[in-house]
DNA sequence: CCGGAGTATGAACGCTTGTTCATTTACGCG
DNA sequence: CGCGTAAATGAACAAGCGTTCATACTCCGG
């Protein structure tokens, strides 16, 4: 009956999960509903993912894996200066959350229903990713690019990093790909913005 | 059976659903589990609200209600200097978030359960907040305070409003009311950094 | 042309869900 | 003291939940 390649399906329930769980959440989404998106009865599901709760796995582990590519892959394709760092990891990241609005969501607002061994495993790759923010703005505040001194609080670095990660991480919850600025153009913005806030000014 | 004064149980269920909610999440609460929390039977819980709607939206609406209150009793405190009204509005959100995090993080999130009415009432007072941190940007860069245009992006001030309100909101999500730093302290913290992204810097 | 692997079906499973309701309990007030 | 009202009970409701399973279909390699 089915002349697709191998794991199509798999694949189209990945995408549907993706969907109806961005739009209802997971608690808010029913294997049926899930079922009815690919055109299939709710136990061939089954035949796919040996769970709902693995589907949610398989979803937010996968957009880790590409959230940590493109950071460490912008990391690599950037000389080691800090400034140079920060603005291109900023504008990478936002344009990964602006093309993968879905994922994103999913991953950051519904990985709370994990199993804890694997909410666990969660939590530690998006640490990871904090840290190295906050060690890029620390690298950088170090050699003199940054400045966070004059903030007046002990530790501003993270609040900074904070700021700079809710920026990029929340862009698309207001960006409108059918407005009048490109993702392009954001991630760019963003940059600099970051900038602004690690740099300081006046 | 029951000593305490008028709506002291209804306050006590509202109070248990902003705890569950924000734990498990408005789908992922339970009716039962809710009752259990308040050492009450399901069915009593029906005297208090109408349905597990009523209480989503009873907590979703209150704490707009007091966010709104607290932006415009600041607004009222401080002069018409854009700069010091964006410094005074992102350190009073900021800890307004700090000091409700249950409140703020099931606002954020959970209002999109709401029935379509509700639900557009909130998206519309949501973004008149968008918009008043969007106009005192549009005024200080018109009079000289703020300045968007180096960063070589029509409408930067779209962009830099959210980054400002996106640092605010989600203060709450690392933030540790044990750690060093006090709530008053990151409060004043995030009033600066949001002088930095306004204006730009060096 | 056959057989086996992979996939889909559809009915059913036990359980949980939000909600209702007749009944009982408790309390404040006259 | 006793009445009326508000609140709590506990059992029940229908509907929906995630998941299972015996069965049937379809395709491809030998």
């Amino acid at each position: 009956m089915n002349v697709r390649s191998p794991n199509a399906t798999r694949e189209r329930i990945h995408d549907a999960g993706l969907t109806l769980f961005n739009e209802r959440g997971y608690t808010g989404t029913t294997v049926r509903e899930l079922a009815d998106a690919v055109d299939l009865t709710p136990g061939a599901i089954y035949n796919h993912y040996p769970s709902k709760e693995a589907l949610l796995f398989a979803i937010v582990d996968r957009v880790h894996d590409e959230a940590d590519s493109v950071l460490s892959e912008t990391l690599r394709g950037v000389g080691n200066d800090p400034v140079a760092q920060l603005q291109a990891l900023a504008a990478a990241f936002t344009a990964f959350h602006i093309a993968r609005p879905r994922e994103t969501r999913v991953a950051n607002r519904d990985y709370i229903y994990l199993p804890p061994g694997e909410r666990e495993s969660v939590v530690r790759r998006r640490r990871r990713v904090r840290a190295l923010f906050a060690d890029v703005l620390r690298d950088g505040e170090r050699r003199g690019h940054f400045s966070f001194g004059e903030l007046g609080s002990a530790d501003a670095v993270q609040a900074a990093s904070m700021a700079i990660l809710n920026m990029v991480v929340l862009v698309a919850e207001w960006f409108d790909p059918a407005g009048p600025r490109s993702a392009d153009d954001t991630a760019a913005l963003h940059g600099r913005l970051a900038l602004r806030i690690a740099r300081g000014g006046r």
